[in-house]
DNA sequence: CTGAAAGCGCTTACAG
DNA sequence: CTGAAAGCGCTTACAG
């Protein structure tokens, strides 16, 4: 009895948080036993195990998962690191996430990196110490080498929506090939100065749906005109100016294909204040599909991708990564769909 | 040695994760020490520091978080319970929340419970063995007492947004004030026939606005008209239809007031797909001035509640309690914003 | 089938 | 100022 002084454990007090020994006692055996019939990992005789189980309903008992975790090495707990919660993609990939976590058994700690590789380390070096079982990254930063490293360290680690590397797991949608095909259908439908209202390049998403653009130009025997690419200067609001910027300057873009809904969105407030017509001057073509684009006026033309199963998917290879299936590390691609509304002629 | 054997713990091996003994060896001294000077709570020796200093850098040494846990009672987490991460106001609120966790070193479990009394029942099951130090909760379920079962167990419990009572802590904005100042202020520009476009009254935050919007009919001697009143029947989009429906009944309002601006925005494209204007036959007013409402055709006029500040006090509070400080429950009453855009008139 | 014991990695009252 | 020891609540190899 080193301490139990007057210290504050009120928690201590309560029924309700039971521990193994007082099961053992009130059921009559050692806690070895107990253990045992929880764990379920060894045969218990029928009446022992009968009055274990008695004895911890009666006492509402349920496990320490920390003590179970120091002992075992395993939390049951997985990190998911996303740019920011706030942006519109990353609650329903989180859904998706959570809702597999949640079905076997793990729980998920949310980290919002705001794509800064030094609160990524922070976090990380924070979780590390087996805290966590595993970590699902959406992060976007290519150049960081902070996931390899935790690779190596031996934690498992799943990559999302975002970056990803031929020696980690990932789930990810083909981004360039999405962007190829929106713009290669701007095309067929006769438009022939398409603009791209794009994220930071730095972001390989955001690189890859450019590639997609110009490849898609560069396929049908157009070319980039620099004065169309629009690139964001500092956050999504910004390409309001820009694309007013743009169209005061007489520049005439007959289409711009946005990276993402919001800036759509965004950009077609822009060309209407501007005194233009989406789409009977200037169509706009969104990415993500987000709920609200279908209702906004006129209605996005965008790309969707399947963000719950993203996450769903991905915290399904997590947790089995963690309970140590180890096949080869493996890039699943999700397939994206075009979805045509009223932006769009 | 009891195991130790061929037990698949690869952590246990790399380097980088170390203990208190390995620490303590390499400098000379006893783990008792080191956790001393990990710890700053009794004075060690200068020099005597500066060797466990040294150690703990050259070892890339961080405490086991679970072990410290485990020992002390407190894990330094955090439990956010939400209806749903997918609905547009709790992104912000989570992220306020984080923010200032992280701050203040605690780290968040992201809880969805559908506003599901089973869902949530379930995850506090699984937190409550002193997984968690304290529940931050968005819950909109008035009835249910699991809330008031935990603050009993001596959980630190703070309410968030939604539901409140005068023995826990929260921190929420006067929805029924707020509707009440927005359908006074369309009363006040003259309009006659305002309609409520209204989530489902169980849930305390509608029915308070409900509440708000009817006593401001009444006090401008109006009177609610129950055809004008149109619930929601199953999510966000089912306002579409019953929009278009009470239209083309031929029920005319000049105004809608929706609780939500998602609301707000479906029922904006019901109307002008009905072949009205807004807000020429018809103004619309919001509620929670998301991000997208200011770029919606035409901008969205609505009720501005404080978010982030909404998380980040919640959490201060939340940790303040766990960190011992223990006034009497409070609940925090933060400011809202009346903003005109364009779709009022 | 079951118990006693060691140990996971810490912290801290107790002696020096 | 510092170390040896107990204990947080578990699990599991080792003996019976």
């Amino acid at each position: 009895m080193a301490e139990r002084g007057g210290d504050d454990n009120r928690r201590e007090e309560i029924k309700g948080v039971m521990n193994l020994k007082g099961v053992a006692e009130r059921a009559g055996v050692s806690s070895s036993t107990v253990s045992r019939v929880l764990s379920g990992k060894s045969y218990v005789n029928e009446k022992t195990r009968a009055k274990v189980l008695e004895s911890i309903k009666d006492l509402h008992y349920t496990p320490n998962v920390l003590a179970q975790a120091l002992k075992l090495g395993r939390t049951n707990t997985i990190a998911l690191m996303v740019p920011s919660i706030h942006n519109e993609i990353f609650p329903v990939i989180t859904r998706g996430v959570e809702d597999v976590a949640r079905k076997l058994g793990f729980t998920v700690i949310l980290c919002n990196t705001d794509d800064d590789a030094e609160i990524e380390q922070d976090y990380i070096n924070k979780l590390r110490t087996r805290y966590i079982d595993g970590f699902l990254v959406a992060s976007a930063l290519p150049g960081s080498d902070h996931m390899r490293r935790l690779k190596e360290e031996g934690f498992p680690v799943v990559l999302l929506s975002r970056y990803y590397d031929d020696d980690i797991d990932a789930v990810i949608i083909d981004n360039y090939q999405a962007a190829f095909e929106g713009v290669s259908y701007l095309i067929r439908s006769g438009h022939k100065r398409i603009a791209i209202a794009c994220g930071p390049r730095a972001l390989s998403i955001y690189e890859k749906r450019y590639q997609g653009y110009a490849d898609a130009l560069k396929a049908a025997g157009l070319k980039v005109d620099p004065e169309l690419v629009i690139m964001e200067v500092n956050g999504t609001n910004s390409f309001y100016y820009l694309t007013q910027g743009l169209l005061r300057k007489g520049i005439r873009p007959d289409a711009i294909f946005a990276t993402s809904d919001p800036k759509a969105i965004v950009i077609m407030r822009a060309i209407v204040d501007s005194g233009l017509s989406i789409p009977g001057d200037i169509s706009v073509l969104g990415f993500d599909n987000i709920e609200m684009s279908a209702f906004v006026e006129p209605p996005l033309s965008t790309i969707s991708q399947p963000l719950y199963e993203m996450g769903a998917l991905g915290a399904r290879k997590l947790i089995e990564l963690i309970q140590g299936e180890s096949k080869p590390p493996r890039t699943d691609i999700l397939g994206f769909d075009l979805i045509i509304r009223k932006s769009t002629r």
